[in-house]
Order: structure tokens, then sequence, then C-alpha cells
DNA sequence: TGTACATCAGTGAACGCGCGTTCACTGATGTAC
DNA sequence: TGTACATCAGTGAACGCGCGTTCACTGATGTAC
């Protein structure tokens, strides 16, 4: 029997949420404590009855925006599976949509803040090197039996980067075909049905 | 003719390269103009004689990092190419080089910026779009002819994206298998001679 | 060539502001009897 | 069930600090005659 959570804890879930959007929209460096207090309805004094520092935060951030990342790309997943889509299919055409330009506060965290991980703290880096093999392990079980050892290591690599380049030439057509010819490339490569 | 460049303009030299450099080490959000202007040898008040605002400077700066890095690839590529090497191969192997995990601030700037560029402001967003446009042209010079349009999108994708997330795994054996799978994939996808 | 003056690059103190962090306090919730 | 008290989550003012930016000034360089 788990507990009911008490009202401290719920409080602490909603900081922690606030948290792991705004490091994906804003970047480690672009968050500030009273934002994020003020985004969870709370003012920024009482932030360290739940936190020894700001990068105390960082590390549970990265941690929920991870489980919380991963929950949409599975459940985006299941429902192309379900119509028969390969498993790699499945994971690229959700990794890699259109629709992760924008809205980069919803994504994965990853792609939204590895330039940054060996710039942090040892905590928050670690932190951030633990979601990076998070995903390395997902891509793993997407790719077929017949790829070689290493190549879910070239897939998130090209994965990562194609959402990021993308963004930085904008949500546009110039954006738009750097996705599909990265969507395009991977399933040539590695889903030779 | 052109005159020898004033005291001003050598001053002014001094302060982009070290901005260009600081930028790929710390980010765009980790340089701090008085930081700039010591690594430059000046005192911080003599700043706004020489830019208009920080963000002008970083327009400066991002331009003379992808300069400055285009040259130290272009030399490194020759060289290879020397060897018998191709281009892709020249390419893949300069930019996705071991030695690249560490020394940020003197490698490719779009890997090292380009999860923050979405956040600048318009102007340092579109020099350093304009960054991004030129990393895909040296890639697309560097493809073979055969390779189907749109090839040096996901080329770029992923040696960006190894970069990053080798450099975000550390400076190790998890940093290094993953570059080397990036080569690997690279080469065996496009380089069949 | 020498003097007087204007121009200019760089100095260093100061500004307003927002940050992470601390802390005395308040008001609500829970507990003892 | 009711009262008295302890516990606790959250408030809001305050702190020291570093940031980007401004500005009066200095000392060196260049120009006019």
């Amino acid at each position: 029997m788990e507990s009911p959570p008490s009202r401290r804890e719920l409080t602490h879930d909603r900081i922690v949420a606030s948290a792991a959007r705004a490091i994906r929209r804003a970047g480690y460096a672009g968050v500030g404590v009273a934002d994020i207090m003020k985004d969870a309805g709370l003012t920024h004094g009482g932030f360290y009855a739940h936190f020894a520092s700001r990068d105390a935060l960082l590390v549970e951030a990265i941690e929920r925006a991870g489980r919380d990342s991963a929950a949409v790309v599975s459940a985006n997943m299941t429902a192309r599976r379900a119509k028969g889509a390969s498993p790699l299919r499945a994971l690229v055409e959700s990794y890699l949509a259109d629709s992760h330009l924008a809205r980069a506060e919803e994504g994965c965290p990853v792609a939204a803040l590895c330039g940054e991980m060996p710039r942090q703290a040892p905590e928050v880096r670690e932190a951030s090197a633990e979601r990076v093999r998070g995903l390395l392990a997902l891509v793993q079980q997407a790719l077929p039996r017949g790829a070689g050892a290493g190549s879910h290591l070239a897939v998130a690599s090209t994965m990562v980067g194609a959402l990021q380049l993308a963004r930085a030439l904008g949500d546009n057509a110039q954006g738009k075909s750097l996705l599909a010819a990265s969507r395009k490339s991977l399933l040539a490569q590695y889903d030779r049905a």
C-alpha cells in the first residue's frame, strides 16, 4: 500500500514539472528559480524548502523531462506500430515529426539540451548523460536484429542532430526538408524490410 | 591597395577572436562582456566603442568562428585527400576526429551552439542559421555525385549530432565509440567507392 | 623642425537590474488530551 | 467533540553579487601651421 501523496509532495511535483518544461524551452542557463516557482503558482521564497540548490532542481528536472518525453514517444510509437509500421519506422517518424520543430518544451530533452550538457555542474552532467544513455537504449530496441553493432549510436546521432539543425534553420521549409531528408536516410539505411 | 589595419581595427579583431573562442567553449549564454575584454587584454569599459551591444558582438563572433573553423577543417581535409582519401572520407574523419571531443573552442561553432540558436535575438539567430547553411554547403561539396538529393542534410545531422552526443557522454570510451560508430555508418552509406 | 591643438582608443568608477539564496514570519493543517 | 498547542508549507522582504551598459576622464597619436 502506498499512501497518497502529501500536499508537500504534490507541490514538489508541480515545481519539477514546470522546470522540466522550462529547461527544454529555454535551456539550463535560461531558467530562473523565480520563473519556475511562479509558473508553479508559488512565490520564490519557498524554493529552498524543496531543493538544496538550483542545480538540485535541474537534476530532478532533466530526469522528469526524460520520463515525460519517453512516455510521449512511446505512446506515439504504439499508435504507429498498430498501423503496421516497423519499430524503427515508428521511432523515426515519431521522433522526427514536423510537429516537433516547434514545441521543444514537450519534446526530447536530449535534443533540447545536449549542447549545454558538458558545461553543467557534475551532478547535472551525470543526470544528463544518463538521459543520453536512455535515448541510446530506446533506439537500440527499435533497430532490427540485422543492424550492426553500434548502429544505434549513429541513428541516435542523426535523430538528435536533425532536430537541432532543423530548429536552428527555423520552423519553415528549410527545417522541414532537413527533417524529411533525415527520416528518409535512416529508413533507407536501416529499415530494408 | 588596401591600407594596413589601424590600431582600432587590430583591437576590434582581437576582441572578436576572443569571443569566437568563448562562445564555442561556454555557449552564447556563458560569455560575458567583461570576460571577453579581459581575454583580449582590455578593460570592459571600452567595449561600446567597438560594438553597439553584446548581441552585435555575438553576430561577429559566430561569423568569425565559422570562418576560423572552416579553415581548420579545410586544411585537415586537404592533408587527408593528399593521402588518397575521398572527399567524403576526408570530411568525416576530420570532423569526427576523437581530438574534437575536447577543445570545442577551436571546433565547429554549429556543433557547439546549434542547441542555443533558436533562443537568440533575431540578428544572432540569422547569423547562426547562416553558419548552419555554410556547414550544409560544405557537406554537399564533399558528397559523391551519386548521392541522392538531400543526402547532405542527413549527413550533416549525423555529424553534428554525433559530436554533441559524444561530448555529452564525455571524453572517454563512451564518447569515442559513439564517434567511431558514426564515422563508420556515414562511410558505409555514402562512400561505397 | 617645433609647437599647439584636436582627435581618438582605452580606463575605471558607477548605474540599474535580475539573479540565487536566506530568513523571520504567517496562516493553515495536524495532533494530544 | 472541543480546545491548546506544535508542526509545517508557503510568503515576501532583504542580502550580496555579477551582469550589460554609460560616462567623465586620461594619455597617446595625429595634424595644422
